[in-house]
DNA sequence: ATCAGATGCTGAGGTTACCTCACGGTGTGG
DNA sequence: CCACACCGTGAGGTAACCTCAGCATCTGAT
């Protein structure tokens, strides 16, 4: 394969990638939620009770930055802030309960898109596909 | 294939275009330009002279961004604005010599990357990766 | 036990990359 | 020939980041 040839794998990983976002953001939509604020609320409800300082982490930004997605969420009610029982510094972000049920309705939409997407690839390309990118992620 | 295992291939096309799109922005550093730039001056070297609204419109972004977008690159010294011969409203930018110089710098390097990325690959794997994502990708 | 230094969150203020709106200059079709 | 559309840009706004400083709190070395 020549150079070129892999360039253009590049570009098209790129183009794949962007229409994956664009689904998810339109998959969001009805929720109002940015594909960042909802990755957020997905942290939050994973482990349930998260520091401000994990959510930064898991998010890739600076602590400081976590602190205004969590005002975000907590606006729409959809996290609390409580305070951690071990440190009194800390911060614990829960869902509430509307932020759990939210959180739960975005996962199974989320699910079905991309079970949509993919379903234009036979099972063999599936398999294919998952075993050749996860040579590629890092 | 389970819902599950598609939600998953969403996620690993989105790791695997983030560890690209990493390796890119490395790539780019030592001409100091975001990728957003380099692709403008791509776009402006492609076809010599691209008006400012055709610029906007390969980037998908507003007209009136495209101009800071080419403010950005005249400051660099890498492109010129020029009038429109055919049409007095409009401006036409032109790659500069310095320009032309880093595009074909930035377009090599960014082409060996991707070459050393994808020969983690076997070559039956590449073909099959190219020929699964010009399906998925609109 | 103490206290110097690290850690957790947030207010203040800055940057970047977008956007919309309004405008002046210019093309164009009825 | 002129109403209307279109080109680029000034003015001003927003969202999502950032750094830095500050206060409260924890922790380890002495």
């Amino acid at each position: 394969m020549t150079d070129d040839a892999t360039a253009e794998l590049g570009d098209l990983l790129m183009r794949a990638a962007r229409t994956l976002r664009r689904r998810w953001r339109a998959v969001l939509a009805p929720w109002d939620l940015s594909p960042h604020q909802a990755r957020a609320l997905g942290v939050v409800g994973e482990r349930d009770g998260v520091r401000l300082s994990d959510l930064a982490e898991a998010l890739h930004i600076a602590p400081r930055s976590a602190t205004e997605v969590a005002d975000g969420l907590q606006e729409r009610g959809l996290v609390e802030r409580t305070p951690d029982p071990g440190d009194r510094r800390a911060v614990i972000l829960r869902p509430t309960d509307e932020g759990r049920r939210v959180r739960a309705e975005i996962d199974a939409a989320r699910t079905a898109d991309s079970a949509e997407l993919f379903a234009r690839l036979p099972a063999a390309d599936r398999t294919a596909l998952a075993r050749i990118l996860r040579t590629l992620a890092d």
